[in-house]
DNA sequence: CAAATTAATTTTGTGTGTCAAATTAATTGA
DNA sequence: TCAATTAATTTGACACACAAAATTAATTTG
């Protein structure tokens, strides 16, 4: 039953002779299983708009948008971006809500959380009661089944339960996920890795995270707390991490450590950016062909890719999806990474893994966190 | 079924009362599936020994060691060795054929594993046909479903159908997998992954291979042909490896690594040593603090640490075993491995992952390639 | 020693999920 | 109009797992 649900929502609109042949399940079980779908309301049938040839024609199944209601909300480095979706998955209406601190302590997080999904409740003509579901974003380390973080870069204090922080105010189910799974989720659910069941993810931007899709399942490490990509080490004693420890990819490749070279490397009088055109300032430069900024994106290319490479070793995916907002100045790390790939990933006799980049606004990481909401109601409506 | 079958193996001895309350089954339905089982003869039951208190006591169950014969066999650097096995998984006779080339055809290894099968079989005095299944392993890029192997260290062509090429002389089921993996299924069945479902093995000998176990199976990579951990590069732009590319962890930690060093490195007259005695008096030195041969170690112990702790970043496994028999200078590398993995581990939080080294003759090699051919034949006597 | 007690296992009857085969439904082309 | 075609449903059967009751085989106790 699960696995009709699921594909459904896959193919957006299918019919049951289909269903039957791709799940390989028999006409019967299937008539039986989406009868008790539409009981639940959970999805609508129609007739087919097109016939394709004689025949009876087919009833068309889609997932009944109306069904339930999710919000989803993504912490981010200076905002909260909330976002409601229909039982399709599609954005009803979005909310923000700004703050000053570099990190933000559980109470703020609770204000900041309500005031980005009052907004986007607000603008949908919602109560917070008509909601379903609610998943939440948090970059860091995060426990799902507990929805502990142990630690995050945008959190003030040290271990910290953000599902029984956001508890205390909603009265539905909630998810709390790292986000670099709610890019992840969202690629699988409306995204490139639709077709595939084994794929990765790796978001660059404040940081560098990492989704990984194991026959069709995000897996999140033997004991819970894995994929850390983003610390993995591409340099022995090298760079010095935000997280103390040295020769992170992190420590090359994200935002931070662009940031921190783009002082000395820039020309002209740059005191009075921020660190938003700092980074813009820079990939403006390198672009131009200015050496030293070039060089920046070059050893930033270098490393991913060796990175990229070693992921490709160990888990051979089908596809690898580079995500992100960030992933704006792709162009400048291409080269780079492909020459590096070439290099450093094992290709005997298998296909080369694609890598596709997909850029992303901000409001997809709440759709992605609003999948995660999705994700656990349909588990929960189908048991399992 | 299957479910059942795998834990009274895994529990070598147990009752119908205990397994009902491991697996979340009724007593009913394991009386069910154990009548099955002892239909056929898969398993044996007996009464307790020890009478534990009042009450009816319990029948033991057992795997009938006599209900299946397999062998299995792996091809290492210089020979063939093999092993006959009972249902159970316990040894009942073993075989070698030795062979003089450094890599050989697959009319050699065909000859040569019917050699060293036929010494086990005459030591267990059996003949061929009274083998049920056999398991192969060979090191290198191994297709498992097809048996194809893309390329090995051993193998003298290029892309070679083991499973095809050993299928001309038996005529029962073959499994053929890469030699990391045959090590992962030998601690998963009889050693210290019995107890864990997430975990990972790292052999390291003439290469250094990865078995990765998620959630009780062996993970095999999105398309077949993952866990190539001895490839992953743990320094850009480094050492040369055997397989072209620079910077792999083996080209610093694998037997050739090391012999390639060795010889710059030794004092005294080394011209006749062979490889063995070699990596031998490197050791010896190393031990008694001879500065070069023991920075040799030290830089080892360091990639090798750097290594594992980019699969404990990505993995989060519950356990990581140092298999093979090589590892058997483990103690030269040791300080250097802790202090590496320190360095560069995540753990917020979290446990430590416990590393324990697992010292493994020759003969347990052919045991889990006996163990592939024990799961293959469960795995079709259960259908799946 | 027989009855009571305890624990392991088996029997019985029921519900669920899946299927093959037969049947019904809706369309098109001749 | 009617045969051909394709979609969906109905029917009856089987496999599996379960709860509850019954049975079996020991140990204690009076």
């Amino acid at each position: 039953m699960a696995r009709v649900l699921r594909e459904v929502r896959l193919r957006r609109e299918t019919s049951r002779v289909n269903l039957s042949a791709v799940l390989n399940l028999s006409p019967a079980t299937v008539t039986a299983v989406i009868g008790d779908l539409l009981e639940q309301e959970l999805i609508v049938e129609k007739r087919a708009a097109t016939s394709p040839g004689r025949g009876r024609p087919q009833m068309m199944l889609s997932l009944n948008a109306d069904a339930r209601r999710v919000a989803g909300a993504k912490l981010n480095d200076g905002s909260i971006t909330t976002a409601i979706l229909d039982f399709k998955g599609e954005i009803i209406s979005e909310g923000v809500a700004p703050f000053s601190e570099r990190k933000i302590s559980g109470d703020t997080l609770k204000a900041k959380v309500d005031e980005a999904l009052d907004t986007a409740l607000a603008a949908a003509n919602l109560r917070q009661d008509q909601i379903d579901a609610f998943g939440m974003g948090v970059p860091g380390f995060i426990e799902t089944q507990t929805g502990m973080c142990h630690w995050s870069p945008l959190l003030a204090e040290g271990p910290m339960n953000v599902r029984a922080i956001l508890q205390q105010r909603l009265n539905c189910p909630i998810f709390v996920d790292n986000d670099a799974n709610l890019a992840t989720l969202a690629e699988l659910w409306f995204g490139l890795g639709r077709e595939e069941s084994d794929f990765l993810v790796v978001t660059v931007e404040h940081g560098v995270g990492l989704g990984v899709v194991i026959d069709g399942r995000i897996f999140r490490g033997g004991r819970g707390l894995g994929a850390e990509f983003g610390h993995t080490k591409v340099q022995i004693d090298g760079a010095l991490c935000r997280c103390g420890q040295r020769g992170c990819l992190e420590a090359y490749v994200a935002d931070f450590a662009l940031l921190r070279e783009a002082g000395a490397a820039l020309t002209g009088d740059v005191s009075a950016l921020g660190a938003s055109e700092l980074l813009d300032q820079l990939a403006v430069e390198a672009l131009e062909g200015i050496e030293i900024p070039a060089s920046i994106y070059r050893r930033a290319g270098r490393m991913l890719g060796l990175g990229l490479a070693n992921l490709i070793n160990l888990f051979d995916p089908a596809l690898i999806v580079l995500a992100g907002e960030r992933i704006r100045n792709h162009q400048l790390l291409e080269t780079e990474i492909e020459k590096t790939l070439k290099a450093n990933a094992i290709s005997v006799d298998r296909l080369q893994t694609p890598i596709t980049v997909h850029r992303w606004g901000d409001g997809l990481w709440a759709r992605g966190a609003g999948a995660l909401a999705l994700d656990g109601l349909m588990e929960m409506a189908t048991d399992r």
